[in-house]
DNA sequence: TATGAATGAGAATTCATTCAT
DNA sequence: CATGAATGAATTCTCATTCAT
């Protein structure tokens, strides 16, 4: 198992690697197969025994890694929306995300790219869905602004906060903490005007 | 045919406005310069009358456009730290961001392009010179963590809102009010606990 | 059409074949890659796979040719610095020069370009290194001139004397008797001058 | 006369000035119109009111720097062809390289592209005027040899002898000596050899 | 399970040149 | 005496992709 060179068969798994890292690292478009290649040290054509396309990979990534935000949203769906639910959600889907950072950064640094590229509705699909879980649809626009920067603020929290001082954990965890306030603050209205 | 070539000395700015519409429209990298001369009824090589290089082009528009932002922190620089200057930092902000939409939207959804271009640094000093703005630099780490979603709230709510229906106007309005939220949020804790 | 693409592996060569054919002929900017690629009938791209940049297709020519110069260096710089050695260094230079004609016509001809390519530099120190193995570091000012003229004869051979009637061969063995001569003047007033 | 600014109808000669300049230090394909133009601060297309085209500069420096040649050869064919004539052209033909230094460093690195400007011809002609002054059109092959290596000398010796230290007029000296020994040579045997 | 060799399309950029003003 | 604005043709180079072996 420990073998030497254990590539073997894992060839697939390792342009999935590679290529994550340098989409992630230096852009989509500015990353060539020629680089991806180059850095396994096989040839263009390799990949493309591998995969059909450039995109491919793109894609053959998110389907391997995404499944979290799916099974996140299929558990969700079947419980009650309470606040607590919501705090739920966004706590696994602070989980989802730091689980796939390096995907999650590439999406969030690569918008205008995505866009066009098949993962582009994909994600724009499961964004919306987990907001839904979290928004009420007849909620004053103040509260569905507060749910959409509450699922923002834990992106913008993948990235941004690197600028930060502090231990990764405890950041992660205060920004959790500010998106769950945001969604406590939706419900504190209900009860105060009746 | 009309007029020959009726447009004079407008060239340059023509060319910026359709420079900027196809960036933030296709994203830097997929917008040729072949494509921007198309538009513009011109030969690629008229672009490069005006500008040294494609980068040069996207330069001078942040220059054009980026100065509202500049005058935002030179004004607050003098103001005190008061929890109002902060909420009229953000109010003067959001002014700044939707003034020169289309660029913050290229910048937002170009990243990992703009990072090695040189508007790159310009625009994280820019972006960290707002945030210092904001922040109390020996807050607790929670309330470091709102005001860099105060500000990325903005960011977001340029592009993210487009899904939600409502008077653009009011969903301005409202994304401004969750941020100054967000800051107000920040002082809370210092009367509290003392 | 009668053999699809029957070269096989030799496409490298005949691209620098080509390549040598060309720069010798127009100079080495006014040869572009497409009329070499036009030559061959390939596409462009193909000498892209074979060569890093057009720089590259020289320097990979001039290391396949100019070993005879270096063999010659490094055979003399072990023999006594007599004149015989001598005439024999230059006897072998001849045969090195024009072994690789074309190459060495095309940077006699294109001094001005080759100065900041990165085969400047070595050939410089070539030339430099063979005009040592000839020239007594304190002999006077003038034997050092004969020296160096003794060299430049021989280059200037190359070309100059296409313009002079006479079988090849002849032109050859009188140059390389002009020049050696030449280093024999070196000796003369060694003995006559003490 | 002495002006601030007395360029006034000598931008000609600016021109010329400045295009001899870089066409000798970069070559003449590497050195554009508007590097030329830059260097005056002025426009390209002010060039255009100077000359027709970019061959057109190099013409005219020509005209204006090559009639030292002329004369020489006009001088040199009414004179006895005898061996004292042959080292005065030598002599004089060294005070027209030198004189125009720049414009012959030009011709000899930049071979290849003069070739196919007008002024190739021009040269060739030139060069093979002066050389008909130096050779006896029956002598022995090795004469015609010893008289266009004396030539040859000359012209490397304006820039191949840079890497030789000692006075540059001494050097210059050297090398009309040793180009004036080429041509005695061709004598020697006349008298010796009955 | 790969590679070697190639392609076609397209990118950014540079250049000499033109011409109305 | 010169400029501002533009063009057309070319150049080097890069890329995703293909396919016979």
């Amino acid at each position: 198992m420990a073998t030497p060179h254990a590539r073997r068969g894992d060839t697939r798994r390792r342009i999935q690697d590679v290529a994550l890292e340098l989409f992630a690292e230096q852009g989509y478009e500015k990353t060539s197969l020629r680089e991806i290649a180059e850095h396994l040290d096989v040839t263009k054509a390799a990949l493309y025994y591998h995969f059909r396309t450039k995109e491919d990979i793109l894609n053959s990534i998110v389907e391997d890694l995404a499944s979290p935000v799916d099974e996140l949203i299929a558990w969700a769906t079947e419980q009650p929306r309470t606040l607590e639910t919501k705090c739920e959600v966004l706590r696994r889907y602070a989980d989802a995300l730091w689980s796939a950072g390096p995907l999650f950064r590439f999406i969030q640094e690569n918008q205008a790219t995505v866009r066009d590229l098949s993962i582009g509705e994909t994600f724009k699909t499961k964004l919306l869905a987990v907001h839904s879980l979290l928004k009420d649809p007849d909620a004053p626009l103040t509260d569905q602004v507060r749910s959409i920067t509450a699922v923002f603020a834990m992106h913008a929290g993948m990235f941004a906060m690197q600028n930060l001082e502090g231990d990764p954990e405890d950041k992660r965890a205060a920004v959790l903490e500010v998106a769950q306030e945001l969604i406590a603050q939706t419900y504190r209205g209900q009860t105060d005007t009746p």
